[in-house]
RNA sequence: GCGGACGUGGCUCAGUUGGUAGAGCAUCACCUUGCCAAGGUGAGGGUCGCGGGUUCGAAUCCCGUCGUCCGCUCCA
């Protein structure tokens, strides 16, 4: 199978509605992009399988859900405002640009020739605006640059009401906000994303252990969900690549069409947030073992994701192009749990008396799945529409269902047929689906 | 932000040396068919990204702007 190119999905994405240029009818917004019908089913998909394995399935992970505006304090300690901005230089002869801090360092290959380089210009990464109705006299407050802070801000608040002891973590999913210089790639890099991340608190010993294990753990997660192992890679950051915050970093990477691109970042951030926002709150932001009678700032381990990446991966990792009774088909083998229709109802005809018992199976069918249900053209059509968005398994209402109070249900990877009845309908498909 | 390429109906594109837009697919209706797409008839849909300029007249030339892609730069 030939490698999915970028295009093959952004063309499925805007025909079939999973995502769309944002503001497109002023002529586009850059680096925004809109979810449609599709698109935000399986966007929501992706969460909520994030979420089912880190906090539901887990009994040492709670959830919470920050706010997305702060105060510049919580970034003045999380080192935000003081290393999350770049002074850059351009320089007028040789159209390259430079970090002011590192000019030094670098050689501008025209440099003999006389480089001119203009006026530093500070890139702050972070949105600001003013909190208060009146032009100018706001506060200046700062929309996150990543999820991570609230956790962090939160740590004693979570310690004291969820009684979770070290090791334990808190997960947050939600929108950060990054003022890129240069975003694209599709949904890959904007400046306006969802990040689903987990920081785990604990005891500074055990900080490397536990970054091995939410390594794999994470990965593992991925080749769950549909991506390849071969399509995946796991790579250490360097020393001199390293956050400030970061005593060692891992990437998650997905073999993008463009180049390895990072899926999620596994770090182990110390006790560098818990510290500095025990420094500037005044807060004391630790844990008292009982056991041992010690009390310490517990040591964290953070796997950061982004859900849009993530949601990229699993679109272009599920395209495929197969022959079907010799007619080309687009399919996307997605993940039951990532597609954003488990189940398509499909009356094989629009006649009046197959309506009536297909929309019966439908309702039936809507308690438990998302469910899609489409009655025009021939049945063979919307075999193949649903394949194009994913959908795993069709239900088909025919002219002896009338009778015989039975259906067929049609999977999307092998296009086999099984008949059942309505009776046993749900069970069918909760073993195909495998929830 | 710099350099290059590009921007025509939902998608992929055609539009000849400037004379006010076409196709295939898709969508909708009816018919046909009735378990694996593209039979029949008909319909809707584009001020050619946006703004300005040149011209009797511009999708077609010029300028600006927005957006996309590639390369640099940057990327917690």
């Amino acid at each position: 199978m030939p490698a999915t190119s970028l295009d093959q999905v952004v063309n499925l994405c805007k025909r079939r509605g999973f995502v769309y240029p944002s503001a497109e009818i002023y002529g586009g917004f850059r680096s925004s992009y809109d979810y449609g019908p599709l698109g935000a089913l399986m966007l929501r998909n992706v969460k909520e399988a994030w979420v089912r394995a880190m906090v539901q399935e887990r009994d040492d992970v709670v959830l919470i859900d920050a706010a997305v505006l702060g105060p510049p304090q919580v970034f003045a300690a999380s080192g935000h405002l003081e290393n999350f901005s770049d002074p850059l230089v351009d320089c007028t002869v040789c159209k390259r640009r430079f970090r002011e801090d590192q000019l030094e360092d670098r050689d501008c290959p025209q440099e003999r020739k006389g480089c001119a380089f203009t006026e530093a210009r500070a890139f702050n990464l972070m949105f600001e605006t003013q909190a208060g109705p009146v032009a100018g006299e706001g506060a200046t407050v700062y929309l996150r640059p990543e999820t991570a802070q609230g956790m962090f801000v939160n740590f004693g608040n979570v310690l004291q009401t969820s009684r979770k002891r070290p090791p334990f973590g808190i997960a947050q999913v939600g929108k950060s906000f990054r003022n890129e210089i240069t975003p694209g790639n599709f949904i890959f890099r904007t400046r306006e994303f969802e990040q689903m991340e987990l920081e785990y608190f604990v005891p500074p010993a055990e900080s490397e252990r536990w970054y091995r294990y939410w390594l794999e753990e994470r990965r593992a997660w991925y080749v769950r969900h549909g991506i390849p192992e071969a399509l995946l890679r796991v790579r250490e950051h360097a020393k001199d690549e390293l956050s400030h915050y970061s005593a060692g970093t891992a990437d998650i990477e997905y073999s993008f069409p463009w180049g390895w691109g990072e899926l999620e970042g596994v770090a182990q951030r110390t006790d560098f947030d818990l510290s500095r926002h025990s420094t500037h709150s005044g807060a004391r932001l630790e844990y008292f073992d009982q056991a041992s009678n010690e009390r310490y700032a517990p040591y964290v381990v953070e796997p950061a994701a982004g859900a849009n990446r993530a949601m990229a991966a699993f679109l272009l990792a599920a395209y495929d192009e197969d022959v079907v009774n010799d007619e080309p088909r687009t399919v996307l083998r997605l993940h039951p749990r990532i597609a954003p229709y488990q189940v398509a109802v499909l009356p094989l005809s629009k006649k009046d008396v197959l309506t009536p018992v297909a929309q019966r199976v439908r309702r039936m069918v809507a308690a438990r799945y998302m469910c899609d249900y489409d009655e025009t053209q021939a049945i063979g059509r919307r075999y193949r529409r649903q394949d194009e968005v994913g959908t795993p398994l069709c239900v088909t209402v025919d002219f002896d269902t009338v009778q015989d109070d039975a259906v067929t249900v049609r999977e999307r990877d092998s296009t086999a047929q099984v008949r059942v009845p309505i009776a046993g309908l749900m069970d069918e498909l909760a073993s195909r689906l495998g929830f």
